[in-house]
DNA sequence: TTAAACTTTCAATAAATATTGAAAGTTTAA
DNA sequence: TTAAACTTTCAATATTTATTGAAAGTTTAA
């Protein structure tokens, strides 16, 4: 297979991909393109390669920024934006660990504390109801605390010392 | 707050928040009404409870089984399926893990795996892509083998250890 | 300034996903 | 057996999410 076939069915690959993940396949292709070109593109090269609108180019590149993975560059005498994929997969993970932490365990934990620290009528059923809940905020919690350190320095001992152990 | 709009609260946030988690509303729901129910529920109670068509229910019931984290309960003398969840919430969260890690990590590493598998012309260009998917199965292979190792066993003494030092 | 080059926004539309409800399928008690 | 009690399936429909494309907005060079 030549190069630039590998390379497209990486991008196409990485869109089909990204609906498990719970990403929208513009999206993650728009990021499979990035990663793998050789130099920042603008945004009508996006469209042209992928096919698809100005619109949708726009926001996906909106969100990728906000995910923290996709850079807009400024290239010297040129007036278009240029973008930009983080390259360095163990920063990409980083990034994407921190996102998903914010997105979606940070919600869920107000939420448990929320409910948690609502009345016990003191029946048993509220003390069972209100020890569940506090099960369960406490475990979404320690993962959030832990993940965060994990992720939260470059080159992180803890990291590397925990991969040498448990690989 | 009374122990039933408490439990209601919990259940519609749960439904709210499954959307953040790539869960749908009714299937999230279901598992909040097992999870917080002082007993098994029959398909009829948990239509009746969440308003939801039958055949609703049953779908999503069978994808809570898939996850491993409701179980179908046989009880004597009653002709229809009764529904539990799992309520250790260490287990819930093992079980999660490691479904996501079959549905979304897994096929990652296939893909990863064949593209970077795929020939090299010995450009520069081609071998930069190469290194760059490889880097990527590597990441996504240790971060698959790690997970597996931290929650593949109950009582695991790893994950103790780990908790207690980065909590 | 202004007008050309470019980007963002958003209402309309398309596509994907979830839900219903009734028919088909299964199990069990008599 | 058979028919009542129950569950699953699936085509039709509703809902949600993604995409388009053109109008509005912004920036910059002359």
């Amino acid at each position: 297979m030549e190069l630039k076939d590998a390379k497209e069915k990486f991008i196409s690959s990485w869109g089909t991909l990204g609906s498990l993940w719970g990403i929208n396949k513009t999206m993650a292709q728009i990021h499979a393109l990035l990663f793998v070109a050789t130099k920042p593109l603008s945004m009508e090269e996006i469209m042209e390669e992928l096919g698809i609108s100005r619109g949708n180019a726009s926001m996906n590149l909106r969100g990728l920024i906000d995910w923290g993975i996709v850079y807009k560059i400024n290239i010297p005498s040129e007036r278009r934006e240029f973008f930009t994929s983080e390259k360095d997969v163990t920063e990409l993970s980083r990034q994407i660990v921190k996102e998903r932490l914010r997105r979606e365990l940070e919600p869920t934990i107000k939420v448990l504390n929320e409910i948690s620290s609502i009345e016990d009528d003191g029946t048993p059923e509220a003390k069972e109801f209100i020890k569940q809940i506090r099960a369960m905020y406490d475990l979404a919690d320690t993962a959030d605390t832990m993940m965060h350190k994990l992720v939260s320095q470059k080159q992180n001992w803890v990291t590397k010392t925990l991969v040498k152990f448990l690989k």
